[in-house]
RNA sequence: GGAGAGGUGGCCGAGUGGACGAAGGCACUCGACUGGAAAUCGAGUGAGGGGCUUAAAGGCUCCUCCGUGGGUUCGAAUCCCACCCUCUCCGCCA
């Protein structure tokens, strides 16, 4: 959400920000009027309550000194406030479509967003690992991990439906490795603080994080109201909702492993096989409050924590930028991480790391103050995966493939799965 | 799920129809006292929005906010209804 007063002021901004990102930009000449007539509805209500308030103050005067209160006055007062309800839902009602519009517009690009509609266009900033080099024709994940029996989707889509995910044996014990490895590492080492949030949020809480109203469509809900959480992202962007935090506490950061419920309606084909698309995925995510001065220092920084997840496990990958027509709804900024995978021959995304600057603050009303006397400002939000785990698992597997058939360990990773170097052991 | 109690400012807490954005306390800021501090005394201290004004900082003024949404009333923190949340007890359960 936008400070309206800047829209007001600089819809030419907004506009281009639009055409930037490939959207209609006539959205914010719709908010222009629907703002006029909120304004002049709030100054009608206004000097009618003014009215209201120094007559009820002079029939309070009235009643203390014992004196009669006229009839007329009483009736006057009963139109008045027959007037006053009726302006007042017709405010509320503009009141809404103002509020929805405003929740509509996205996030405006940093003037560090390459120009660009399309993945194509993202813009690589670097490389880190060397690609491997295989003595035969690497596998695809799928293959490894069926002849592996590391996961068994045909089970899965007998429990649940298809791309819902079932590991076994070492690949569960693989996602577990994984999972503990990655929080080991950002809680010990990059200092986040652990977070294990519910699974199920209020519409509140989608809201803050802006995963509604526009994408009600990728979320799964309960038949109580509730949202299947698509991200970690929202949960720890509710964490401080409402509140205001004393600068020194910032930046905060947090990172949360959770599953990851996705309905991704508009996915059709696109990458079917495999754990690439899957409708539950788990996830390690980081989560930043900072103040708006550090922000895009802290989207750096939350890229490196993420980065160093692949450079322990030994997997090559690449930085994007990502362009203005690929960015998040929320982001002003957003850097992918993309994964080696030699067995499908490309690079894949296994994380996201969004500055959301003061949109989702805005929306959820999370502000700070420099100091006591200071007034609240509102605080900027990131957040990165630092991993998603099933492609990671992927990507692993493909990296790490050997003549044999079998999968050799990360150093790093051994000691959150027995120590075992190769998957499965020599010994079984 | 059932019964009961409750939700008021940064925190605690009073307030049962009109003088209440709200007593009192704590916390915080400034000042006095002190060699310095504690204690004490004095002053100040919520958020959001609209209008006017200013180059700006700011100033003036009005409106809203006592869990949320409705209702009653000339007037609601206060009365009524619904919902949400917290606590206690019971039930159920990993």
């Amino acid at each position: 959400m936008h400070d309206p007063r800047l829209i007001r002021e600089q819809p030419q901004v907004f506009k281009s920000a639009l055409e930037k990102r490939g959207m209609d930009p006539s959205i914010i000449d719709e908010f222009l009027l629907v703002d006029a007539k909120r304004r002049e509805l709030i100054q009608e209500t206004q000097a009618l309550r003014e009215k209201q308030n120094r007559t009820s103050d002079e029939i309070s005067a009235l009643k203390r000194a014992k004196k009669e209160v006229p009839k007329e006055i009483i009736e006057e007062m009963r139109q008045l406030s027959a007037d006053l309800k009726n302006k007042l839902a017709l405010q509320r009602e503009i009141e809404d479509k103002w509020k929805e519009i405003l929740l509509s517009i996205p996030n405006l690009p940093h003037e560090s967003v390459p120009a660009g509609l399309t993945e194509d266009e993202n813009q690589e900033v670097r490389r880190w690992g060397e690609l491997p080099v295989f003595p035969f024709q690497p596998k695809p994940h799928w293959e490894i991990g069926n002849q592996l029996k590391l996961f068994d989707l045909e089970t899965a889509a007998e429990i649940a439906g298809s791309r819902f995910p079932l590991f076994q044996g070492w690949g569960a014990k693989l996602v577990r490795a994984l999972i503990n490895f990655m929080l080991d590492l950002h809680t010990k080492e990059h200092n986040y603080i652990e977070i294990l949030p519910p699974l199920l949020a209020n519409e509140t809480s989608c809201l803050t994080s802006a995963h509604l109203p526009k994408f009600a469509d990728d979320l799964f809900t309960t038949k109580e109201g509730f949202y299947l959480i698509p991200t970690a992202e929202l949960p720890l962007a509710n964490l401080h909702r409402d509140e205001i935090l004393p600068a020194e506490v910032l930046p905060l950061k947090y990172v949360a492993y959770t599953p990851c419920f996705r309905e991704e309606a508009g996915s059709w084909g696109k990458e079917t096989r495999g754990l690439i698309r899957q409708h539950q995925f788990d996830k390690v995510e980081l989560f930043k409050y900072t103040t708006p001065e550090t922000s895009y220092d802290e989207l750096e920084k939350l890229v490196q924590d993420a980065e160093e997840v692949l450079k322990r496990l030994g997997i090559p990958y690449r930085v994007v930028n990502v362009c203005a027509g690929d960015l998040g709804f929320s982001a002003s900024k957003k850097y992918d991480i993309e994964a080696w995978f030699p067995g499908m021959g490309k690079f894949i995304e296994v994380s996201s790391c969004s500055n959301c600057t003061d949109f989702q603050a805005r929306r959820g009303n999370i502000r700070f103050r420099e100091h006591p006397e200071a007034s609240p400002r509102f605080v900027h939000t990131l957040n990165g995966s630092g991993l998603a785990i099933g492609r990671t698992l992927a990507a692993l597997i493909e990296n790490y493939q050997e003549e044999d058939g079998r999968i050799r360990v990360p150093e790093a990773l051994r000691p959150y799965i027995n120590g075992v170097a190769h998957i499965p052991p020599k010994d079984g």
